[in-house]
DNA sequence: GATGAATGAGGATTCATTCAT
DNA sequence: AATGAATGAATCCTCATTCAT
């Protein structure tokens, strides 16, 4: 590798590492204080920067939210892409979505706290109309897995399949609200437990 | 009853009934647009006057939510305790939690909207301290009775108490989110749906 | 009139005039310092008031100048129609809208002065399209004039219409550069002796 | 001449050689969107260059419209000197000093928008003073220039002489605004136009 | 000569709140 | 009870400018 490209690999690369740790910051305090309740400056003080100098890496605080936003949502989407790439049934894909959930809140914990509480508002918002997509696809995706799982014996066919849906849904997503990257309980030993609950409830089985 | 005091008892109520009606109107477009992100305006916009009115019956914003938050969290523990005053075993009880928390989302879910995605932060400052030790207790209520249904064989015993507890918090809770009063499924409905799967998981039963 | 009516007329006009005083005060210091670099600010001292308190009566800076110009324009115009509407000769109409055009610079001279430094830029934003909507039909009618004026033998026919229409446009109108309102010359003073050189130049006549 | 003295007038040449150019730049931004309104990094960018970059070479952006101003005046007074010093009868030097301006607008038109429309606001600052003793020695000129003439029966004499300097003034340098250097007409058939018009009117001469 | 990152002052705008009527 | 006008602090954002590289 010539200099000169590792030069330009160099700065291009350095700018990218920036633009993410300052991202990584926000992301930590939008998800800590709320979206709409934190300002720039607290962003930048919590940065080590002046206000004005955010604006030299993004455009606005929007734009920095729909950055994080985004970006987890991506990673979200490669994960689960792969999972039903992959064809199993649909009790081993449910296993599969519910273990790549807790891999991607380990990953962007904060991003999931932002998603969860601010995604109501902002996909009212031209700019963050993907987001509704994203939760429609998200749906349409898991209700024919739990339909095709009912069909096919794997899951009880007497429940209400959205309810179903959201009762995952919510649970899943709402431990990015506990959920500690430094904590006792790893995602996959989190995973593990709440598929034990999701399958077969907190009661004990007969026989 | 002498005219004046009807008089003084008919305005009172009076007042204690657009005071209330206001807070409904308040929590309503504080739990769709989000607390930190509604103005007054748009409060006082849905209550069909201006911002500057609506300081005729609240000192200001915060002690709106507040007012909110607080009657929700009074209705909450007020059937809270008639549950536990019952002394039913932890089964039951549990049911009996999860109906009243289905009944109180039924009846102040804008308010529980709210307490979801703000309480946070709120909890930070001090006139909101009341919301952490209502988490508190809240949270040694439950585990106590997890606890206890492991220990008598209610309730499996292989599973984290704290991830059972937040589990069933999570996913009651977050169901404000999506609850609709006027819809198919009645408060009860959808507790009973919540409770079979709680208990017994989606998978199908064995025998 | 009843008292009832006498109050709503009040209100309401009280607060045109408001308004009225404000955009007045506006549009002089926009004259005088520029409107871009006229700070909200500076016009609110003007006005004895606090900077946020401006935005009570007007959305935003670039609101009171469409308002100011937007009005200047339709008076503009509602001379001109008037003269028109005479049906005059070429010569006689041709007197009749410099005369008018006095008398606007004298009504509205703050106004002029920024529609002359400033619709330029702002002509750019889709906001203020209509000044260049006026610009056109203004110059399509005065071209119209001199170009009947030189058929009919009322002009000269051997100079440049678009260079006529220009050096009349041009030496009118920035005469809102420096026109005193309370000066030595009234308005129709200042038209009779523009309309001197322009109908018969700066020298001495033969004869 | 040594290599040395030679390579540093190279270098002095190349430099003033680059900041005209820039300067030239910078005119044409400042005079197409206002010199408040355009931001140093609009005339980087229609320089090729980066907004810092920009301070390699000028102080501040104030440096930079003083420089575009000075070298206009500097300009305009050498040709109008000329023509004084040639000491011929006013019709004639007011013809030569027309055709000057001309000339002037010709080579310098973004500077003379710029003087157009800024000098009134720069002239404030201390450091523009410069351009109201210009603007002093302009009008006396001038007004010396119509009075001579009108004593000596080359001009009418029943014009208000101010406003006679005001006119011609006022037509030829709002020129700026529209005159196009690639256009239809050079600017000797403008100034020649314009002066017919100036000393004739725009009527047809008797006989 | 030029870049990239940052500064810091200031600018337009928002908004909870006040208060005379 | 409610209005209309204003306050003043705070917010997001802009931008001329600096400076190490």
């Amino acid at each position: 590798m010539s200099p000169r490209r590792r030069d330009a690999e160099g700065t291009a690369a350095a700018r990218a590492q920036r633009r993410a740790e300052l991202l990584d910051t926000a992301a930590r305090v939008f998800a800590e204080r709320g979206y709409a309740a934190t300002t720039i400056r607290e962003v930048a003080d919590a940065a080590g920067m002046l206000a004005g100098s955010l604006y030299y890496h993004f455009e606005s605080k929007e734009a920095m939210v729909d950055e994080i936003l985004a970006g987890f949502l991506a990673d979200l989407w490669d994960a689960y892409d792969r999972v039903l790439a992959a064809g199993h049934d649909p009790r081993t894909t449910l296993r599969a979505l519910v273990e790549a959930s807790f891999d991607t809140i380990h990953r962007h914990r904060p991003a999931v706290v932002i998603y969860q509480n601010e995604s109501r508002h902002l996909v009212l918002g031209d700019r963050f109309r993907y987001l509704g997509d994203a939760r429609t696809r998200f749906r349409e995706m898991w209700v024919r897995l739990l339909e095709e799982g009912a069909a096919d014996g794997a899951f009880r066919s007497d429940l209400d399949v959205q309810l179903m849906y959201r009762f995952i849904r919510d649970s899943v997503w709402a431990a990015a609200g506990w959920y500690d990257p430094g904590g006792r309980l790893p995602p996959r030993a989190i995973a593990d437990q709440y598929l034990a609950m999701f399958l077969r409830g907190i009661e004990p089985h007969p026989g």
